[in-house]
DNA sequence: TGCCATAGGCACCCAAAGGTAAGAAATGGC
DNA sequence: GCCATTTCTTACCTTTGGGTGCCTATGGCA
């Protein structure tokens, strides 16, 4: 494979990461702001939203059925209740068009896009460090078979 | 509060996150890969998980109390499975010391420092648009209330 | 003699996450 | 007049995550 995983990242879109790296020295936090940041990142970090943000960042818009063929493995529940989670996080715009039958297309809105810009990075690693979780696995399971 | 939470990051550590920054343009890529990636992240953006790797991470190594201590609201029996799948997956070494009362340390690994460095992106994220994401939470409850 | 501290293992139990399935609403096409 | 289509909602059930409590070993110390 010449041509690795993290090619799923358009030069542009890791570029726009780059913004998430100039900061100063560490110092102590308020412990009622770490524990609303870390609730928000288990909110985000979450397996569905994670896949959905990646798809709707390279695909663009996109309707209910197409996320749901496109993210495999998901049911009609989680997703429903996946994009309506990541709506009111203001992550993306859910725009409802008033045919029949029902037509609702889904669409990433600049935090979205910057949420997505941020997990590159951790996209990226896990592309790059697979065979290296791998090979420690395999050590970690002979050691005591 | 005029020092945010990305503080918590140092300098050094944002820097080392670069190196993930630099790559071509998107093509398509094996699913088989694509599944065993989403399956490492889903096993890893796990919320105990990423507690500790910023907890090492930033104050070096550590024993299996002082960890428990830290990481607030952590069963002992979700701090030593986290730990031992950490272990597993090369994130981290645990040595054990031969002596009454057992003292283990838990230190990162080279993997585990690069894997906090490529989350480092969200956690500045999330500091950043902890506000936003509230308001566009207030906004959406407010909408049909 | 007997209690403490440390790093777990093990078993039991509850709550929550998530899957399955059925239904609703509206309308153009047959 | 009936069916298909699309985007959900709701009810029900299973699976999993995670908590609690009890167990061990051993040397130091009161």
């Amino acid at each position: 494979m010449a041509n690795p995983l993290e090619s799923r990242f358009a030069t542009a879109e890791i570029a726009a990461a780059e913004q998430y790296l100039d900061h100063d020295p560490p110092t102590e936090l308020d412990p009622r702001v770490e524990r609303l940041v870390n609730e928000l990142i288990g909110r985000v970090a979450d397996k569905w939203t994670m896949l959905i943000l990646e798809l709707l960042e390279e695909r663009g818009t996109l309707r209910f059925t197409e996320v749901g063929r496109a993210v495999e493995g998901i049911s009609q529940k989680m997703l429903t209740q996946t994009l309506r989670q990541m709506e009111r996080d203001g992550l993306l715009t859910r725009t409802v068009h008033p045919v029949v039958p029902p037509r609702v297309d889904y669409a990433l809105t600049p935090l979205g896009n910057s949420l997505s810009a941020a997990f590159c990075g951790v996209w990226v690693w896990a592309e790059r460090n697979l065979a290296t979780v791998e090979d420690a696995r395999a050590r970690f399971d002979a050691r005591d078979a």
